[in-house]
RNA sequence: GGAGGGGUUCCCGAGUGGUCAAAGGGAACAGACUGUAAAUCUGUCGGCGAAGCCUUCGAAGGUUCGAAUCCUUCCCCCUCCA
């Protein structure tokens, strides 16, 4: 086990709140004293097993602590999904059956191990001691927490002033959260910094409880690809680790300029000194940020496919966006037509290329539909496919169609 | 329990009997310019082989030649008072 201070430095890497350190450094001077390992905890949502890259924020850190002998939690936070939330103003809670809690765990322990030791990693779920909770000791629990502290949660507190709902239920998410790590004694709990309170309400419970309080951790969120707003996958501006290497290198490729330091810190294991390199490249303006745009793709592909996969996605994206040249794969369709002749509108929504008839004809209309290389001019054209023809729609979608 | 306000197309939001597939903004998509960056400009943005027709304004009925707009019942949300 490495020294306190070795564990310190690679923890403490890319963090951006640690409460309190001193008692972090406690905790690690006695497991290096004892052997024994610290419990490091993070609750995971049930209902969105997509693991993006915004996810693989925190659990890199996990990792970071897998590697220096600590023991990780993946806790799961299946009972209160499966009570959902029927005030369900921010978005719709859906109540989720034990089978489907389940189903999303397999998946996300698929997603999630390209990244955990999956022999390391204790997956748990909250139910286990949830359910079991009579009566009596969620009124106890609640006893341990005030009204106006809950209202010092930021977005409580707004919610409040704008005269927004907060269901009491709301109210025991933190509770529960903050249960979790008393069931579980964890000496670290991991989060985003919009996470802080939830993290928080874990140190208190545990005091209450009688046990030593955890030190929180928050990691920054990342930035999803429209530049704004937190990646997640209802927003849409996310980039799945299980999406193809084509897709997570073009989706790099257009992540605007402002946010490429910010991934290459958070995303990759590029060396201190290396980034410094870089971040002073891009200050000075001196380089085309394209270039280590190309380089954060290539290290995030390689890290959840392979560099080879890297490399070739590199490739196909300079071949088919730098030289308007064409991707590896194309898919094939086969149409039965009249004549060999089929109607361009049907062409395209039989395909599924467009999703109907209207956005097809405005596809046309507007240039952006070719059949080998030449633009479609009319909504009214037939297309001769007794041979095979390549049809592309827009920069990205590209078809070869024939007649059966 | 009482009083009042509200549910509109992906989101916000205008619309109080025909000219409404529904203003405006955002998002998104396409084109130009680029580095599939940003910014900018242009266009599109319910469905239909599209003249015209069909479905949409919380749900179901009703009034009317005609309803997002009026009436009835129901569902949901919010505010204030208690």
């Amino acid at each position: 086990m490495k020294s306190v201070e070795e564990q310190l430095e690679i923890i403490k890497r890319g963090t951006v709140e640690i409460i309190q350190e001193d008692e972090l450094v406690n905790k690690l001077e006695k497991s290096v004293k004892t052997g024994e390992p610290l419990i490091v905890k993070q609750g995971f949502d049930p209902t969105a097993p997509d693991i993006h890259l915004g996810h693989t924020v925190t659990l890199r850190k996990l990792r970071q602590f897998q590697e220096l002998g600590h023991k990780v939690v993946f806790l799961i936070g299946d009972f209160t999904g499966m009570i959902g939330d029927p005030s369900g103003k921010s978005e719709m809670r859906k109540r989720m059956t034990k089978e489907d809690v389940l189903e999303n765990a397999e998946t996300y322990k698929k997603q999630v191990f390209k990244i955990l030791d999956p022999v390391e990693t204790m997956v748990d779920f909250n139910s286990r001691w949830c359910s079991g909770m009579v009566f009596e000791e969620v009124l106890a629990l609640t006893s341990h927490y005030t009204v106006a502290r809950m209202l010092e949660r930021d977005d409580f507190e707004k919610r409040y002033k704008a005269n927004r709902p907060i269901s009491i239920l709301e109210f025991m998410y933190p509770l529960v959260q903050g249960y979790d790590s008393v069931a579980l004694k964890a000496d670290i709990e991991l989060g985003g910094t919009d996470q802080k309170f939830n993290l928080l309400v874990g140190r208190d419970l545990q005091r209450e409880y009688g046990q030593e309080p955890q030190v929180i951790m928050t990691m920054p969120l990342l930035v999803g690809t429209d530049g704004t707003d937190k990646m997640s996958k209802s927003l849409g501006n996310y980039i799945g680790i299980n999406e193809s290497p084509r897709e997570i290198f073009g989706k790099l490729m257009s992540i605007p300029d402002a946010l490429l330091y910010d991934y290459l810190i958070l995303l990759t294991d590029l060396p201190e000194d290396e980034l410094n390199s870089i971040k002073r490249e891009l200050d000075e303006g001196k380089i085309n940020p394209m270039i280590h745009k190309k380089r954060l793709a290539r290290e995030i592909i390689a890290m959840y496919y392979s560099p080879d996969d890297a490399v070739n996605a590199q490739e196909e994206f300079e071949r088919v966006f730098s030289q308007k040249g064409l991707p590896d794969d194309i898919p094939e369709m086969k149409f039965s037509a009249d004549n060999g002749n089929l109607w361009i509108v049907k062409l395209l929504t039989d395909s599924g290329l467009c999703s109907s008839g209207g956005e097809a004809r405005r596809m046309i209309k507007q240039g952006a539909v070719s059949v080998d290389g030449d633009k479609i001019q009319s909504i009214d054209d037939n297309v001769d496919i007794t041979s095979e023809r390549l049809v592309k729609v827009g920069k990205r979608k590209f078809m070869k169609v024939r007649s059966e």
